[in-house]
Formats: structure tokens, sequence, C-alpha cells
DNA sequence: CTTGTTTCAAACAGTTATGACTTTTTTCCG
DNA sequence: CGGAAAAAAGTCATAACTGTTTGAAACAAG
């Protein structure tokens, strides 16, 4: 990778070609869980994704469950950031409704939530999952909660019109969303969404 | 079983007895998919909960598909029947927006739900089962939509309003069902279904 | 009583995953 | 340049699951 000599001070030695390998463990895994499912998952389909052999693997994580724990981490974090860059790029003055729903909608198209979907629905049978992500899923929670919270100050007269507008929200555009692939009839989603916009701006105080 | 010899014109000879098993295999393997996820439902795990051996449970069902397709046959015909008995249930006069969102929620939280749903997931990266359930799918979905619509005559004015309604209705209570076991922090669902019957009853002709 | 069919049990072969262990290659630094 | 240490590759034992095959009871019918 980099040859040059680690120069003085330099705390990075070439331990960033690890880091880097490790990177592409972890996104090798959740292209795995995306693509083939968390139980179909296995050492050698990540190892294979990342482009290394199984021992190399092995190496930067001696099991499995070391690199779900990993990635569940790195999904979390991503997610959070990506929910905070879509919020800031909304402008001033802008349709709030509108786009807080689309932005949300996109996300939940995203990747990312297929797989954190994907690993929580493996969760509800396998208790290791679970705690895993209990913790991380929390901590989502919460964040999600108080950044809408800071983000819509216009709502701060009535917190229960606030919560029943986030819940419906959120409730009603995952459902959609997971309906792609647990239902065959083809709902109208634009009108659902615009029926949406319309109830939260009537709950605005 | 039933020792009596086979009666004339009897149809049923001992194949009863196959019958009673076959049924006894299907039962376990939905316990199998509800408790320990579809790919965790083996035909070791199955036959074990139906109390037979394997050898026998291979006798009735050549192969583990075999016995899949079969349960989501059973699935699908119990759920339309359980939706048809809840909807009769509603007596004249009532407050149908309350009950039909009581019944369609009580139906969520049964175990025949739940393994429809570890199905329709694990079907997203199987493409053997998700054609298996697309068939089954499709005719729920179109027995779901033309039930309600014969249920709610007062609805016929406006077709537009009753999709709104039973779309808005069908995705949020899903929602709500899925994020039991997706989201940590827990959410205020009566609030949620007393909103939701309220916009039902508005947007009524 | 015997013959053939149906139900069930058991043993077997083939495949695949995991994780421990060993060996080779690469990289760093004196 | 050369040795130490980390990274990567390869090997192995073990375990689990699938589906085939073989064998043994139960039972109806000739």
């Amino acid at each position: 990778m980099n040859k040059q000599p680690t120069g003085p001070g330099e705390i990075g030695w070439q331990a960033r070609k690890s880091a880097a390998t490790r990177d592409q463990i972890i996104s090798a895994a959740i292209r795995c869980i995306v693509d083939l499912s968390y139980s179909k998952t296995t050492m050698i389909k990540i190892s294979e994704k990342a482009g290394l052999s199984r021992g190399a693997t092995l190496h930067h994580f001696p099991s499995k469950m070391d690199i779900i724990r990993a990635a569940v981490e790195y999904l979390h974090e991503k997610r959070i950031q990506a929910f905070r860059r879509s919020i800031r790029e909304i402008p001033d003055g802008a349709d709030m409704a509108h786009l807080a729903v689309e932005a949300y909608s996109a996300h939940l198209n995203h990747p990312i939530y297929i797989a954190l979907f994907e690993l929580s629905v493996a969760a509800r049978t396998d208790n290791e999952l679970k705690e895993i992500l209990h913790t991380a899923q929390l901590a989502f929670d919460r964040e999600w909660y108080e950044t809408a919270w800071d983000l819509f100050p216009e709502w701060h007269s009535d917190r229960k019109a606030f919560d029943l507008a986030l819940n419906l929200s959120q409730q009603l555009m995952e459902g959609m969303a997971i309906s792609n692939f647990t239902h065959a009839r083809q709902i109208d989603k634009k009108q659902l969404l615009t029926y949406l916009e319309e109830k939260v701006r009537e709950l605005k105080p």
C-alpha cells in the first residue's frame, strides 16, 4: 500500500492496512447480509466478497459474530450520519413535512436500512444477535427522536402532537417499505405519502 | 387408529392416518418457523416437534421444500378463514372502524401472521420460496380487498377514499406490528390506533 | 396364509460450515 | 541486509443437514 517509512512522530504505522482490510471485511459482510440474508452469510462468502482467504478474515475477526458485531456498530453509525446529513440539507422555510417524509422514504430504501432490517428480523430468534442489536438500536432511537425534536421547534408547544406525528410517519413509512416484499399487491404509495404529509401539517400546532 | 374395516362405499380407508400425520408435520413445521426462524427450520427439528423419525417425515414429504409448500398453502387458507370469521362477527350498527382495526390488530399478533412474515422476509433472498409465496400472496391480497369492499358498502360511492383508508390502515398497522422487534423504543400504540380510527371515520363518504 | 402396499425407522454418503492450528508471505525497523 | 512481528493463506477435525437407500412392521386383499 503505502511504502513510505513511518515518519517521525507519526502515529500510523502500517496498521492502516489492517484497518483498511477490516473495513473491507465489514463492508463485504454487510453486502452479504443484504444480498444473501443473515443466515446465509458465512465466513467463506464474506471472505470471497472481500477478496481474502478465510484465514485472513479469521485473523482480523476471531469468529463470525465478531464481524457481525462490528458490522452492526458500523451500520448504526452510518445511519445516524445519513439521518443528520439529510435533515441538515433541508433548506430553511421549505416544505418541511414534504422534505422530511421524502428524506426518510429515501433512507428506507437504502442498503443500510435493509441490512438492519434483515438483522432485526433474524434477531427475533437469535438471542446473541438480539443483544448485539439492542444497545445500538436504543441509542439510535433516542438520537432519532431528539434530532427530530430539535429540528422542529415549532412543535415544542405540544409534545403529544409531536409524538403522534413522528410515530405516525415512522410506522406508516416503515410499513410501506416492508410491504414491498411482504405483499404481492402494489399499493398507491404516492397517494399515501401525500395524505401523510397533509396529516402532519394538520397536526402542527 | 381406526381399526374398523373399510365400510362399503366408504371413501376413507386408513389413509386418514396418513392425512393426520401430514397435518402433524405441517403444524410442526409452522411452529418451527415461528419459534426458530425459517433458516433454522430443518427436517430434524420438524420431525422432533412432530414426534416422528426423519424417515417417517421424509416418507410423507420427499423434500423440505415440499413441507414448506404445504405449510404456505395451509397458512393462507387459515388466514383467509380467520379474516372472514373475525369480520363476520362484527355486529350490525357497531363502530365498524374501531372493530375492524381491533380485528386486524389481533390478527397481526397471531402466529399465522408471524409465520407468514418470517417466510416473506426469507423469500427476499430465496427465489424458490419467493415463487411459492407469490401465488398464495396474490390470492390473499385480492380476497382481502374484495372482502373489505363487500363489507363496507357505505364506501362504494368513493373508491379512492376506500383505497386510501384501507391502505393507510393496513400499512400503518403492519408497520406497528413489525416495529415490535425492529425498534427498542416503545411507542404509544393506543394513541396511534385511536388516531387511525378517527381518520378512517373522516374519510368515510 | 401369503402377497403387495403403506407407514415408519435407521444407516449411509455427500456437502458445507466453523474455528483451531500451521505455514508462508509481507512489512517494519535496527 | 537480516531478524522480528504482523498479515494472509492453507490444512484439518468436527459437526450439522439433506436426501437416498435399505429394512422392518402393520394392514388390506386374494
